[in-house]
DNA sequence: ACGCAAAAAATCGTATGCAATTTAGCTACT
DNA sequence: AGTAGCTAAATTGCATACGATTTTTTGCGT
């Protein structure tokens, strides 16, 4: 209706409703098991509503469905085939993690963060990460420097491919590497924190970001293994601000006020 | 049926659920309006699922409802007088904060953390608070400052009254001084988060907690707010990072495997 | 033609109903 | 008497239905 980009998102939509194949690619996508599962364990079988927000989650991430797109219940509900009371579910669910913004009596849009919220998670990524990081050191075991090196390679491999799918693989490697460090910290509340932080950068750079360039610099995140390795924990910090100071200079933070008015045309 | 507790919880919701009273009690509840608004601002009146998940969480952090009580769809309904549509969104609201965890099929109780779960829980306190008062301490104001001390003069107060309602109140009051922080921080993302942090060791306290004084040393918050004047941050930082210790001190995290097996007889 | 008002369409908020799963109670059998 | 197995009750998962609110369209008057 207002954004073009509806097909894309119809696309994604009608591919996912197969709730067979989630996570079909690269292996290493579950890596967060280990502490997950101590929290729910339970059941193994997510009920639809978490299906759908999952899927969602996930073309948002990799934007595939653009800031402001409008989620309509009935159209999500359509798409996976299911009524409007799962889709409403997802919906709610994702309103939570400030990935999409329900407004009373008029919908659900894909959250259009202000340059101002955009500044406030990126504030809490250089609070918390830090901190997790430290955490994650202390812990670390040569098995998950294995693992860290092997996301990115594969960070590597995606950046030097083409195509639409191989630039959103690499959007979401760049995003794991900070949520494996915050896995190896063992702490799955700091986990869902940053899995909600990364998520929201992504619809913030997808936004404000200027280089077509890839989202993180990936040589960064090899030279904060290597502190790490070499125990210097300082270092490694100061590596981890300055990776996120360097995302977030690549963002243009300046208010656009939806440039719809007369400066549009009279510049 | 398991917990005698349940006849608190009858008698809470059927106070709860005259929603014209929601905050009858001190003037200081609506102090995070300044950040808050920012985000939601929109529409004011909350939809009804809202204002339940509101009633509850009230309840659980203030520890009318004790953690394991099971909260049925069709209960909390009837006692709000709405639909098990409502009441089952207010519950999915209260787990994605951790408050109740839902087991599917099963039905959603108020969340026991494991002991695991709460060292994590004040693991990530202890992460983000002393990032949290550096940003605050940077944007304090006088009133900010005047307000803080006002926050502690009323929990003084409640100290010393008796009864149930102020020993309530007291555990908001202590809670908030923490909340206040982040809400002058600036930042609600972090102010969210630690909304969930307190209300999470709220949950905690009430299931390991030894010492039947106070929840929070209240003098540590005065001796904060004093270091804080001073321009003293690192000390503030350390009286911080002490006052979680303090809290957790308290704590007795020994896993008690629900003492049901023998154990509980052959002694 | 343009603007405004009223009707129509679309969309959301909530309640109710049915199928599926879990839990309990009860009978029968060892 | 104790336990296994089966049936019935309770509870959740999901879909459909209806009233309320918003948005769009239509039609009229100037």
């Amino acid at each position: 209706m207002q954004f073009s980009y509806y097909f894309g998102y119809k696309y994604r939509l009608t591919f996912a409703a197969k709730p067979d194949m989630v996570c079909p690619s690269s292996g290493n996508q579950n890596f967060m098991k280990s502490v997950v599962k101590a929290q729910q364990a339970e059941d193994s079988a997510e009920t639809g509503a978490q299906q759908i927000r999952d899927a969602i989650r996930e073309a948002i991430v990799e934007r595939r469905l653009s800031p402001g797109t409008k989620l309509s219940e009935s159209d999500v509900g359509n798409l996976f085939n299911v009524s409007r009371t799962l889709a409403r579910a997802a919906l709610q669910a994702l309103s939570y993690e400030g990935l999409v913004s329900v407004e009373k009596n008029r919908g659900a849009f894909v959250a259009y963060p202000s340059p101002d919220e955009a500044r406030q998670i990126f504030a809490a990524r250089r609070l918390v990460e830090p901190g997790i990081l430290r955490e994650a050191a202390a812990r670390i075991t040569p098995a998950d420097i294995a693992q860290l090196r092997q996301l990115l390679l594969e960070e590597g491999r995606l950046m030097s491919e083409r195509g639409q799918t191989a630039r959103r693989a690499e959007i979401k490697a760049s995003g794991d590497f900070h949520l494996m460090l915050a896995e190896i910290s063992g702490n799955a509340i700091m986990l869902r924190f940053m899995e909600e932080l990364v998520a929201r950068s992504s619809l913030v750079i997808a936004l404000y970001g200027q280089s077509t360039a890839s989202s993180c610099g990936h040589s960064e995140h090899g030279d904060i293994i290597a502190a790490i390795e070499n125990d210097d924990l300082d270092r490694a910090c100061q590596l981890m601000l300055h990776h996120i100071a360097h995302i977030e200079a690549d963002l243009d933070l300046r208010e656009r006020k939806s440039l719809g008015l007369k400066e549009a045309f009279e510049l």
